[in-house]
DNA sequence: GTAGACATGTAACCAGTTACATGATTTC
DNA sequence: GAAATCATGTAACTGGTTACATGTCTAC
């Protein structure tokens, strides 16, 4: 799951550890849980896999001035827009060189796999992570497997809310109020998850969202 | 997880590890993903902490295995030994052909080990999974706990969104459809639980539901 | 010169999974 | 006697976590 989403922040520009960490902590919701102890290895792990490569640390120490101000996803991320050696503009008086960074590039083998994972049907797409990150990435895939993914989590939560409904008729009168008010929650969250996807599926065979989808940030 | 899990079972009546998998698996939706391969090795440690103590289970006797019991004369076991059938009427299925099972009981060490888990702040309270679990076992709390337990979740929730808006404004134009709509069902979904968790927290200040135990159905 | 952000990495651990091994009992 | 179900358990692996170790660079 890891390997995914990085090689998918990869594709569409390269970027060494640190910042694809704090990236993968501010750009979506479900990824967020990655810690350098996963990522790092994860990292090599691709390297070794030949899916991505590493160069030393070309250029851009984006200094960040501001002192006791703490740093907020949003400045780094527009600094970090900039993957072009170019010298950093100075902002007061110092120049700064480069540091031992190691940015990681994604290789034809990389892409491949990131088509593989992003395709994948078995077991993971149960996992509600796994289907967020998949539809975050999505518009890498062809129509009819986008339109697969979406169907298959569709079946999912209708199995699941089968079960849950069926799980709960059968002891309804023993839950307390507090598990009651949980499942009908949950049950109700579910429902609008699927009526969502309902929207999307629509919207997928009517080519509405696939259209307008890939405008932006596919330049790599 | 799986361990307060199986404590919060326990708690109720004494099961053998087979069934106490069922249980796990169709009684609430977020727990069951527990396996043979993590149960029985949970129930192990559990057994050597002390927190539970298995006997022999009842083999087509239609009398409790009780004698087997010299600890601690509590009544869970007995009750848990009672609901072990008697006599199939030898049709097809439903006939528990009783084996050498092992029922579990929860011991006196295991309830206070329950309460500490349960009430445990630390951690794992970010877990979605984690804070289901313990809702569903919040009758167990004292009320000023159970408060707690509801307004961390919620400033939980709170941060997560305010994160997720921040990060994702940023850069909201460089967003494709797919990611747009899964951001903002995402914020909807949590917007939802906030106010859920609202209801939960006038409620439980306003001694609606922790009086009201098991009958009445919460419009939610 | 030291505080603190940036940056990379390792090691120990943790909670779970799948796959496998075993075996008794019932049912066909 | 083969197959299905009940029942318990182990082993190898997975995919992460926290804590730690190390080091560079900037700003004050």
């Amino acid at each position: 799951m890891l390997e995914l989403a990085i090689l998918g922040l990869l594709k569409e520009q390269s970027l060494h550890g640190y910042e694809l960490k704090k990236r993968l902590g501010d750009t979506l919701g479900p990824f967020s849980g990655a810690s350098f102890g996963s990522l790092y290895p994860a990292l090599r792990r691709l390297e070794l896999a030949g899916a991505i490569t590493s160069a030393d640390g070309p250029s851009t120490a984006p200094a960040p001035a501001a002192a006791a101000i703490p740093m907020t996803g949003s400045l780094g991320a527009e600094r970090a827009a900039f993957r072009s050696r170019r010298r950093p503009a100075a902002t007061t008086s110092t120049a700064s060189g480069s540091r031992k960074r190691k940015v990681y590039r994604i290789t034809e083998r990389g892409e491949q796999l990131f088509e593989e994972l992003l395709a994948a049907e078995s077991a993971s797409s149960d996992d509600d992570r796994t289907f967020s990150l998949k539809l975050a990435f999505a518009r890498h895939l062809p129509p009819a497997a986008r339109l697969g993914l979406l169907e298959r989590r569709r079946a999912h939560l209708v199995e699941r809310l089968a079960q849950a409904r069926a799980g709960v008729r059968a002891r309804w009168d023993r839950l307390d109020a507090y598990t009651r008010s949980l499942v009908e929650h949950s049950r109700e969250a579910t429902e609008r998850d699927i009526s969502w996807l309902d929207q999307l599926i629509e919207a997928e065979k009517t080519g509405r969202l696939s259209s307008a989808a890939s405008k932006e940030g596919t330049s790599l």
